[in-house]
DNA sequence: TCTTACATATGTATTTGACTCATAGTCGTT
DNA sequence: AACGACTATGAGTCAAATACATATGTAAGA
């Protein structure tokens, strides 16, 4: 269930920009808690979606430490975040449909 | 999202047995209606859920109409029914926390 | 009789996606 | 100097989904 890291990404940047490092922390947060992504696997992904321009960043130089990469979401980001708010409500119908369908026959 | 095709079909069987080619059609019913799986492939999975103990067939020489190949859930079957069943909800948590998560920033 | 629909298959090929492992640089702290 | 934070690139494996093609046989209807 990586592929639900991208909706993830989004939705964290929607509620503030932040770093990379960052997201990665705090994804199994909204992604469900034994999700894990492999950090190099989530940089490139940050970087297709900046190259889509979806999300746009810049070098923090104020912040101390390591230089580090402020992700902020876009406007397109914003309405790819909506399109799959929609697509995942769609699922989530069919998910409930079939499991209500499921708990109506146990126990037989 | 074929993948949902193996509980889906389980989930039919368990209501009754049928022949693999009235699951094909009632497929989309439970799977959603856009899900249209290819008929070779589907009848592989079923020879493969076949093998694993998941479900059981014989020729049904009574009906009419061309061969037919009845299809009925095994005990192991609709165990394995419940942990899908289960793993769905889990999926539903997920999806539906991320969902409130995502309602709760709309319109900023 | 010819076509169409029903029904069950097998073979193969492509593509995508998930996942892993390895490496390497900078910066700040200890 | 060593370590942890932080950002990256490269390369590769492996299974799964998907698609496409072909085959065989029965029965119903034009």
């Amino acid at each position: 269930m990586e592929r639900f890291a991208e909706p993830s990404l989004l939705l964290l940047l929607r509620e503030r920009p932040m770093h990379g490092y960052e997201l990665i922390e705090r994804l199994p947060e909204v992604a469900g808690a034994e999700t894990r992504v492999d950090v190099g696997n989530l940089y490139r992904l940050l970087r297709g979606l900046e190259e889509e321009g979806v999300v746009s960043s810049a070098w923090s130089a104020d912040l101390p430490g390591p230089a580090k990469r402020t992700y902020e979401l876009t406007d397109e980001g914003r309405a790819l975040l909506d399109r799959w708010a929609e697509s995942l409500r769609e699922a989530q119908g069919v998910l409930s449909s079939f499991l209500e369908r499921y708990e109506q026959g146990e126990g037989r």
